[in-house]
DNA sequence: ATTATTTTGATTGACGTCTATCAAAATTGC
DNA sequence: GCAATTTTGATAGACGTCAATCAAAATAAT
């Protein structure tokens, strides 16, 4: 039961013709009349012959080059992203895969586009991004994709472009899972939600409020959307405001970034009257400690690490010009103060010994 | 920036000595004084040397036979992870990695400990098995470990064996989440949380109770635990009597199977009446449909999926004397109406053309 | 200086696939 | 039946590593 796997070899003799018809065949390279290739693909078939990618690559000197490019900044969940990704190039470099990661400045249209020509021009052989509305960055992505490279977009999904694939979770089932917590949490009680979110105009954060919207009607009204613009000064300013104006409020959802504004509000309501149920997105080092505290009820995090694994896995089969194998979006995970994953203390530049 | 990798005859030419002096280095084989040593690693570090796995692999033919011994029957779980696990086969042929997949029949455990036992002899690299409490199995798996052959515990844990590793949940902290939910569920108000399990003497349904009265304290009762075998007609009979007999129960978390029972039970209450929260584990087919038609509340799901890769990441590492890189336990998700994934249409059974 | 020992170099074949070449055989057209 | 064409066979080198062998060189012990 243990004997060797059939080689290409085994497969030609089997079917009675020389290994070089039988490459013939496998490979498409025609010249083969068909009554050959019948008998080869039968003898495929029966001998159960896959073909061995070590050696077919190692024959090519097959090495993918894999670019990530990132938005910078101080952005904890980006930092970890970068982690995760350099991780992940550290286990693929004896695959002879090579990845990597880069950030240029966030919302920085331009620059992402200079980035992306010039590695267009480096013969990378695929690579992923952080999309953005923009149409400058949507041509950019096309460009690449007429050059044969292909492109997927991550966590942040960029509609007009034809990329081939996006990665990261459905924004408006993200919306609409916070939504049902809230009316959960409010037990059949009436209340009202303040959502909070970076802008508007960002479609990630948009249709998080959509969502949220389509779920909570009709016992729980949703009181006028902040906008942070992502920085937690402005968030902490708006959303005491909000708080001290409307008495009513019973929930928050928090959409965007800048929680740690947010964090320092809840901090300073008085502990002993009801306190709204938040709901916020990202497992990051403070998120999690406010979900320790009690501050904060529920956070829902995309999932940096299947987001990665995905990535890999996409830009493998692309690059080898096959079908990926999954298209559907991550699914967001819920976490409460009881189900904290353990305390993750590597963090990004880490590098093995 | 596209050259090729180094190779090792590049790193014993820059380190001034012959191919065969720099393999006995990273090979270990001996014999090679400590100036030369040195020098190789040193040339290793400057050139970023990596041993390409492909040319290695092929060399050596290397091929993994993993094996993973399931519970048979007809559990929409254990259904659902087999047919993971077959896919995950299939991907893996190309990299000569072969992955059976076993059932026997559930809860029999000398019939488990007999398959074990042949596997043993027969010459396979690793394997994953479904655990259970029982001492036979403990020994068989000793047995198994002192052979040389790599063990892992899948689903659920054997505490006492000496395993290379366990793949699931913390049923601790999935008891907790359900607990936290159906806190928050409550709003506040008071109530009371019956328990169903199949049996207490299972480790993981005991766990997953001990978690829950954990966390819902102090405003929040926990009813007797009903014992329902993981068969549905038994845990509809015991459900229906207990919510008869006790109208004032407003949650109910079943930590078991035979959840079909359950639904029933559900389906048969007055719609215009308040229902109890319904939290429940996994998501198959029946979990699924009755979170649809908003009969249950909560599914919390191991991700088999998870599993199934975790497995087969690690399975390799060991068969390749490697540490294990992810030794945490797996997050469970939770599925609300709101955020269930795609229809997945794929069940087991299903081979590739 | 002569052994004995350790350390090195040079080389070879294997792993399974890809790519290529060239001659031999079979088939087709006329 | 002969030429043109299509189809096949045989073979060789490359990819990078592993595993082995044997002779040559350097070092140590006597």
């Amino acid at each position: 039961m243990d004997r060797p796997l059939p080689t290409l070899s085994d497969v030609a003799q089997r079917a009675g013709v020389s290994y070089a018809t039988a490459d013939r065949v496998v490979n498409a390279r025609g010249g083969v009349a068909e009554k050959s290739a019948s008998r080869v693909r039968a003898a495929i078939e029966e001998l159960g012959y896959v073909r061995n990618l070590a050696a077919a690559n190692l024959s090519q000197q097959r090495h993918y080059r894999f670019v990530a490019v990132l938005p910078g900044g101080d952005n904890a969940f980006f930092k970890r992203m970068c982690g995760l990704l350099e991780a992940a190039a550290d286990r693929l470099r004896p695959d002879r895969v090579g990845l990597t990661v880069e950030t240029v400045e966030a919302f920085d249209a331009p620059a992402l586009c200079a980035r992306l020509e010039a590695l267009g021009g480096d013969g990378v052989d695929g690579l992923a991004l952080v999309g953005s509305d923009d149409p400058r960055v949507l041509a950019a992505i096309a460009d690449l994709r007429a050059r044969g490279i292909p492109v997927l977009t991550l966590v942040s999904d960029v509609p007009g472009a034809d990329s081939n694939g996006y990665v990261g979770i459905d924004n408006t089932v993200a919306g609409r899972t916070a939504g049902r917590l809230i009316v959960l949490a409010h037990g059949g009680q009436p209340g009202r939600v303040l959502p909070v979110v970076g802008a508007l105009s960002a479609r990630d954060h948009a249709d998080r409020v959509a969502g949220l919207r389509a779920v909570i009607r009709p016992r729980i009204a949703v009181a006028p959307v902040i906008e942070g613009r992502d920085r937690k000064g402005r968030v902490a300013k708006r959303v005491a405001a909000a708080l001290q104006a409307d008495p009513g409020i019973t929930a928050i959802y928090s959409a965007g970034a800048g929680n740690a504004g947010l964090i320092k509000v809840l901090e300073s309501l008085p502990r002993d009257r009801p306190r709204p149920i938040v709901v916020l997105h990202e497992l990051v080092p403070h998120s999690r400690r406010a979900l320790e505290r009690g501050l904060i009820d529920i956070v829902i995090d995309q999932r940096p690490e299947d987001a990665v694994a995905r990535v890999v896995e996409g830009l493998r089969l692309l690059a080898d010009k096959r079908e990926l194998a999954r298209t559907d979006p991550i699914l967001p995970t819920i976490y409460l103060a009881d189900n904290l994953p353990a305390s993750d203390t590597s963090q990004k530049g880490e590098t093995s010994p």
